[in-house]
DNA sequence: CATTGTGAACTCATTCACAGCG
DNA sequence: CGCTGTGAATGAGTTCACAATG
């Protein structure tokens, strides 16, 4: 148990669904939640449930079940959630802004400290209260000054991989790359993509192919 | 070949991204690509690439590679993004608007066609041109009106079940689902998530328990 | 002769099935 | 007794290795 290195990244991506079911749960007053009330939740096996919570430990208590509450806090523990994260963001387009106000990120820990751009309009703004707008040649600065943790980008394709790069001689090791270039990195650090026009495709795809329009 | 079923959903993920590659490919005056060069450019294995396109034909020329822009015509044949889809929005928050004004949806055949809100203060405007905003309970009506194919979801997570309930029961079969909540959806209908949340999750996972900060 | 296409081998992930236990 | 925890069985996805070929 805890190799880490055996764990199937599908079962982070899980975990951190669980999360959010067990908060709902919780704010519903429930104490106890089954394998198998949370499989039927979130849409999974209620084996791998609990393969899932094993490579971390023994959470449960059997013939009930696993507690709404204590359950939050372990997995928040493994996921490294149960602490606060700097956020560094580039690229101040509709995206950028909408990621900024989406209350979900403050809500989790993760508080945009910087922002950065390139246009000379945006730059020396306070978009939100605490929240300047950097030029974005100023990124390695302020990375240190800012105890930035993690870089979101949000600009244009072209523009990823330099301001990745940035991040990476910055000690940043942690992206999440809204842009659709893939950004390549070394290999201590970690990036994660999320790409609208990759889900758009999977959804035509299976209307065609599965339910065949 | 071709026994559907049996094609790995990551594989219709890729072929999304060697597309984005072939076209920068061309924009870039390569008229043939090896598997090899399309497999670093994605960060994927060249049997990986040749697997996933041999799962729908034979693409290539042994010795040489593959056109450029053929092999685009191929993916897209293959993704059913060779025609256009009219899309329906709900939720006009930041993230809606960011979405509709998100440059590479049109560019891609996507169209948003209408937008529905529950703020009365949104119903009946014009955001763009030619994408009115209607209510949402008018949205059965306007589905069968406007051709709407797909949904997109960015409200709230409370509300998200109900809209997609909505939609399926207009005979949407297809959404893309921004909200946390996990939709249960009829066997028939598609959902994709895309979260953010989870993806941040994953992010500091890593961090912790890879690289260990 | 460089590169594709693909069966076979292998690795990784999920599910089963039941022992273990509160 | 019911549900967890987990080794074993199954299934899915990736990579290898090489025959096929333009």
């Amino acid at each position: 148990m805890n190799n880490i290195s055996k764990i199937p990244k599908a079962t982070i991506t899980r975990l951190s669904l669980y999360l959010r079911q067990l908060e709902l749960l919780e704010f519903d007053g429930y104490r106890m939640v089954s394998s198998g009330k949370m499989a039927w939740l979130c849409q999974v096996n209620p084996a791998q449930v609990r393969k899932d919570l094993g490579y971390f430990g023994e959470f449960g208590i059997r013939g009930v079940g696993y507690d709404v509450i204590d359950l939050q806090e372990e997995i928040k523990k493994i996921l490294a959630i149960n602490r606060e994260w700097n956020v560094g963001i580039v690229g101040l387009g509709n995206l950028g802004l909408a990621l900024i106000d989406y209350q979900n990120f403050q809500a989790r820990g993760f508080y945009f400290v910087a922002a950065f751009d390139s246009d000379p309009l945006k730059i020396g703004r306070e978009i939100v209260s605490g929240l300047k707008v950097f030029d974005f040649r100023e990124l390695r600065n302020i990375v240190k000054e800012l105890n930035i943790d993690i870089g979101i980008i949000t600009t244009p394709a072209s523009a990823a991989q330099k301001i990745a790069d940035s991040f990476f001689q910055a000690d940043v090791t942690a992206i999440l790359n809204f842009s659709s270039a893939q950004i390549h990195a070394p290999g201590h650090c970690i990036v994660e993509n999320i790409d609208f026009t990759v889900k758009l495709d999977i959804l035509t795809y299976k209307l065609k192919n599965v339910i065949g329009i």
